[in-house]
DNA sequence: GAGTGGTCTAGACCACGTT
DNA sequence: ACGTGGTCTAGACCACTCC
């Protein structure tokens, strides 16, 4: 909890109010009801910063982070001048773990497991060139894994690297999963990742031990040090997984 | 950019070092470059905020804003009197956008239009009930709506709504879907997001014009506003959908 | 031009958790 | 007990953008 020291006391004192919120969470969380009681309207202007640090007989940096807060989380809208506005269209933003693989099977109190389907130097498809913004004919390594959870089949990874970028010994990956090497030796700076779903195909559907067919949560990912593309990954989620978001 | 007045000047100054970084985001920039230049190792701690903010010629506060930053996107871990580690599982975050459907149709560049297909106040199943915390027997609003892009098929929502929890006068959901009449009326300040896939059902299958076990992206959100629950939804979309990740 | 948010500083107290 | 991060303050300058 932030401290209460020095609180100047509001010479304007509206009669029997509740309490003043303390530190920038209670404000976050005074302006979230105000908002939510339609005291606020969406689309309307809130009153300024040093208006609400008034109001609330705290700092403006105090205000400052609470409102930051609300904006980035979608439920504000801020514009220097213009000042801030609850969200018309709140498009609402939502946080989700990227966890290793290895972790997210432990943290479902599963065993781990995991088997080297192939490795190999080799040209990519183009479109995996391309959303690396690689040129068509580079030879990149292909691994393709299978992951396990108490011995079934629980994510099919296939995965394609840049070896330009890679950190000199590579290890083995029958011993460590690419996944979890990657992490640990190539911090990565930024990354594009997207979820869908599709059908299994035979390949798929033989590789997890489904039907072809069964509906599969798919995540694509391409991540990036600095400006080197480092690696293209296709996850394929056997039936069950479920991707939830934080908090 | 960040203001660079009243820059006091590092007494002890290293040999011809590149410029101190300017402000939280160079700061926060210069920290990653050392973690992938694996000066920092994962699992190792850096130095403190005080040290670092001597280095840099700043304000601790500033200091604290970048490493708040990276520890809010997994790649630090910070505990007090512990200190800062670089994160050893970086469990990354992503964080993704859920804007109302209508925006989401006409930020394709496509027309959008939606059918009520179903509206009626009913019991609802178990699953619904439990998963909003509701006594089993409790009468819910259950609406069901297509939403459509240019005229096709886009996304199947099958909601369920807490009437006892909504504002007086319920407007035509014919003329409004509840989706967007939600996002103006009641803005929520929890909630609880979960993707995942599935194969259409029969009848998923005939409303979007699908093949039955075509693969679905699934969306399965449930809302609250304080502690009471308002409605619980499933978002089927049609094949071609990709939810991506922000920056 | 003027108002608003964005950032920075220097200092301070406090909460927490390791020791 | 003590070191570290978390937060707060009061003031300042600046960047952006609307008028």
């Amino acid at each position: 909890m932030p401290a209460a020291r020095h609180v100047p006391q509001r010479l304007a004192a509206a009669p029997a109010t509740r309490p003043l919120p303390q530190g920038w969470e209670e404000i976050r969380a005074e302006v979230l009801a105000r908002i939510h009681a339609r005291h606020w309207l969406p689309g309307a202007l809130i009153p300024t910063e040093e208006a609400l640090a008034q109001e609330f007989g705290c700092a403006r940096a105090t205000v400052s982070r609470a409102l930051r807060e609300l904006a980035e989380s979608g439920v504000l809208e801020r514009r220097r001048k213009a000042g801030t506005r609850v969200a018309l269209h709140p498009a609402r933003r939502a946080t989700v773990a990227i966890p290793v693989t290895r972790l997210e099977v432990e943290g479902r109190g599963q065993t781990y497991g995991f088997h080297l389907l192939e490795q190999g130097l080799m040209v990519a498809p183009v479109p995996v060139t391309a959303q690396l913004g690689l040129a068509p004919a580079t030879p990149l390594l292909h691994l393709r894994t299978l992951h396990l959870a108490d011995g079934r089949p629980f994510l099919y990874e296939d995965r394609w690297l840049n070896p330009a970028v890679l950190p000199a010994p590579l290890p083995d990956f029958t011993a460590i999963s690419a996944n979890e090497w990657l992490v640990g030796h190539v911090p990565y700076t930024t990354g594009d990742i997207a979820f869908s779903a599709a059908n299994a195909t035979v390949d798929e559907a033989a590789i997890l031990g489904l039907r072809t067919g069964t509906a599969l949560f798919i995540t694509d990912r391409t991540t990036w040090t600095w400006d080197a593309p480092v690696t293209a990954v296709r996850l394929a989620y056997a039936p069950g997984y479920r991707l939830h978001t934080l908090v």
